[in-house]
DNA sequence: TCAATCTAGTTGAGCCCTCAACTGTTTCCG
DNA sequence: CGGAAACAGTTGAGGGCTCAACTAGATTGA
């Protein structure tokens, strides 16, 4: 038990900026791609993840570890995604235990539809109000973060 | 309808980094508040808020406003903070219609135990793994972002 | 004055997420 | 081999959020 460091005037303006930036532009891409394309935003992620692995297809647990998820979380969007037919669960052939995911052609195309609303958020509000300089910049600090936060993550079981 | 403005590599770069960075580190950020002091990140922000106003008081459409929420979130959540014994609703003496939201003692009392915690944790997963210069970066670009998004809130009724 | 409109705030259904508990499978190792 | 432990994934309850619909008070203007 130690005392408290509490934040200086530049942390508390860098984080409250950075809180406030995130909360909006979250709800931002949230209310878009709910209104265009009828899901959340996680859940094209777990899409566009989908899309860019061998065979459309990656086991449950990896791709709850590539889109950051827990299992249950996970599990629970499938199960979403598979009634919508755009994902579909298929067994493991080496192990019993386990599930494959794999991105229909429906699912790739709802993708397809998706991506142009989306990327076109993104370059509007995090792209356009940023100097290359600073995309450069977020990179870096976004990087940093995630090394520094890379140890303690959840996941049901942990 | 114009052609679709693809990210950059870089700009791709930035936009994923973020996106994970961010993703982690509020989920690390409930997970820590939910556990020590029993309410999500977001309830925290409102009783902040709260305390830093006269009379430790605000009316409900300030309040959403200034944690840059739903009316019909803020709502809900006032009613969870109310069961709580933490805020108070009481009738706005100049306008009918209107409620002004208060901090109740135990309420801040609460906010006071919570406060250490949560800062500990922006600390470690912001501060520290951050140098200065990129603190005052990030603060620049989260103004940035903001000012974009200024203009497009959600609100209900809008 | 009084109806139309706007504003403040609430409500409930439905969806997503978390947590903890659970099933079934594989691995480890004495 | 065979029991214990680890692993893969699912499930359901409970809570927070969104959206649309609603109540009720304030404002506006003919």
């Amino acid at each position: 038990m130690s005392a408290t460091r509490w934040l200086s005037d530049d942390e508390q303006r860098a984080w409250r900026a950075y809180l406030e930036a995130t909360n909006l532009l979250f709800d931002a891409l949230d209310r878009q791609m709910q209104q265009d394309s009828d899901m959340p935003h996680a859940y094209y992620e777990i899409l566009v993840r989908l899309s860019e692995s061998p065979e459309r297809s990656m086991r449950m647990s990896e791709l709850a570890i590539a889109t950051r998820s827990s299992r249950s979380r996970l599990s629970h969007a499938v199960a979403r995604l598979e009634e919508r037919g755009w994902v579909e669960r298929v067994e493991c052939p080496t192990d019993r235990r386990g599930q494959v995911a794999h991105l229909t052609d429906q699912g790739f195309a709802t993708l397809a539809a998706a991506a142009p609303g989306h990327v076109e958020m993104v370059h509007r509000h995090v792209v356009d109000p940023l100097t290359p300089e600073q995309i450069k910049q977020l990179a870096e600090i976004g990087e940093a973060i995630v090394a520094g936060l890379e140890t303690c993550s959840p996941d049901d079981g942990e």
